[in-house]
DNA sequence: GATGAATGAGTGTTCATTCAT
DNA sequence: CATGAATGAACACTCATTCAT
């Protein structure tokens, strides 16, 4: 038997990836990501068992490598609000790094295949954030509120401006970043 | 001749956002609207030139409702707090009132759709609440941050809050209403 | 009760003609007809049965047109050559004025719409000219062969010939139109 | 993988042929054909790009069986007239042979359609015809005038007593066929 | 007489997926 | 493993025609 050609299988996700971004998950058809991933539509369904499954493996795979990133240079012992000010800075890393998978998790998160998804799964790859979160609370340095209500001014403010196409106007450099992450903190300090 | 029938469009308008609230955008046909509409896929075309002009009129249709129910009880001449406040209110009661709606908006927003509509038209109904915040930041009341930077922290909390879908665990009630409100205060406040 | 507006029908006659000659029979569809002519779909339902029966009599509308034309300075007592000549000058002199109802003509002609005209009710506007024929048969002038193939010898090298579709690198003068009809004379005669 | 089946492609090119003939070029759909191949309608996609691309193949196929036909038993070196006596007979032969293509050869070459083809190249294939007339001009055999002029009174009277639509009452035999040429003949020679 | 609204049936085409090689 | 051929079902949309006014 041979073995599964990884880099097929990449050219597959990339494929996705930038046809999602191009034209919309509406319009993205699996014979167009193989065409664009130079592959036969049947290759696809080797590596996934259907477009759905192609589509929400490439979700978590982004979710993954999100979660891993944020996490650089994460030390718990480091003073409460420098830690999140390192995942606030890994966020805005991320998305500028790999732009088209930032979008791509956008679109797909807000559509109706998340649905599908077991979020149990991804957000165990966030525990570390979660924990933070609630030392924060215990320790009276953030405002003890459901966990939805701080992710809700943490996270996605930083999505909504970190993603190009709903922020057309604001630049993003660290002064900029900096001072988002100011409200942010605001927002949630004690 | 025969009149137009008004509430062959309203039905064709209600089964769109029905629809794509239940099987999402991308699974969204026009006959499958046309069934749920109880019209013949061709009588569609009557009232729009196309699919997307379907989807983007509604669209539209429910910003310009979402806009006039911010604008509710608005008083310029009262403390700048109270003024937001209202306009949070009026979002969340809004979001609960026409929580079908909702949802459309917020898929639509966030599909390839989004980018064909002509945003400065619809900007022109939120004026308002731009002219608020302006004067806030003149009047030192709030930070004196880019405009997407402030309805970052203002509105995006406020819609993902208000997203069933995404906040599946925080029931929205006139406390957690309030106090997700003064984390946004706190957030662009100076 | 109010008449039937003439000015209507010609404007139906006329777009018809028109879009056939611009998209073809295949394409051309009655609401883009009743759009051309500045009148409703169900306008053109009021002077003819149905889509074919526009197509039909137009068709045979033109072909009366066309006989009348020939039959222009038709005098019997004439030379038989002369006599012919005439019916030639009068064929091109047609082609040339009414070109479109020419061009509607021919596809129409070739079409499957042909066969569903009654060819004897045309046929007998064009008698006079089947007379002619017969006659120079029996005054040995022309060749004793069957009509049809006279005419496939008069009549259709003519209708080629005054084609512009067919025959882009020929212009048509009185001399080319001389030069034709010798060899359709030639041909017949014997 | 699996090969293209080229009966599958015959099947569609014969239905294509037989539905024209039967129901006309404007009423003949995509589904009509795969059906009466025996195929899906997607299969027909496998092999054109489109409906017109279908139809504009098949219409060139066919030119060039015609062609191929037309020069059977071809010597450029037999006397002039039997040279084209030879075109004359082999185009009868392929009429009556053929006689499905033929017909939608004429149907195609009078509908819109037409104008999509490249005729420079369907000409090409003609060529040694046109060298014969050329070489009929140069020796003083046939009248000097335009190529069109000629073929008007070789091609297309032929075109039009092989049709059995157009000449409903004429019998193709061997006598009228040659009694034919004889009037062609007539018509071109010095 | 004249109209635009309304429609079921159809259009050409693409879909996600499976099959044979 | 990898492929292009093959497909039934669906797609967005238009059709010829009728209806109510």
């Amino acid at each position: 038997m041979r073995i599964k050609d990884e880099s097929k299988q990449k050219a597959i996700i990339n494929a996705t990836v930038k046809l999602v971004n191009e034209i919309g998950f509406a319009a993205c058809s699996v014979s167009k990501i193989a065409d664009l991933a130079n592959v036969s539509p049947a290759t696809i369904y080797i590596y996934y068992k259907n477009k759905e499954d192609l589509l929400i493996s490439t979700f978590i795979e982004i979710k993954k490598m999100l979660s891993e990133t944020l996490l650089v240079n994460f030390d718990k012992n480091r003073p409460f609000r420098d830690i999140l000010k390192t995942f606030w800075d890994n966020g805005f890393r991320f998305s500028a790094k790999y732009h088209d998978l930032y979008l791509y998790m956008e679109q797909f998160a807000n559509s109706a295949f998340n649905d599908l998804v077991n979020h149990d799964e991804i957000d165990k790859h966030f525990a570390p954030f979660f924990e933070v979160l609630k030392r924060g609370i215990e320790q009276k340095v953030i405002k003890d509120v459901p966990f939805e209500m701080l992710t809700a001014f943490i996270f996605y403010p930083m999505m909504i401006l970190a993603n190009s196409k709903q922020c057309k106007n604001l630049t993003l450099n660290s002064e900029t970043i900096d001072k988002a992450f100011s409200l942010a903190w605001d927002a949630i300090r004690l």
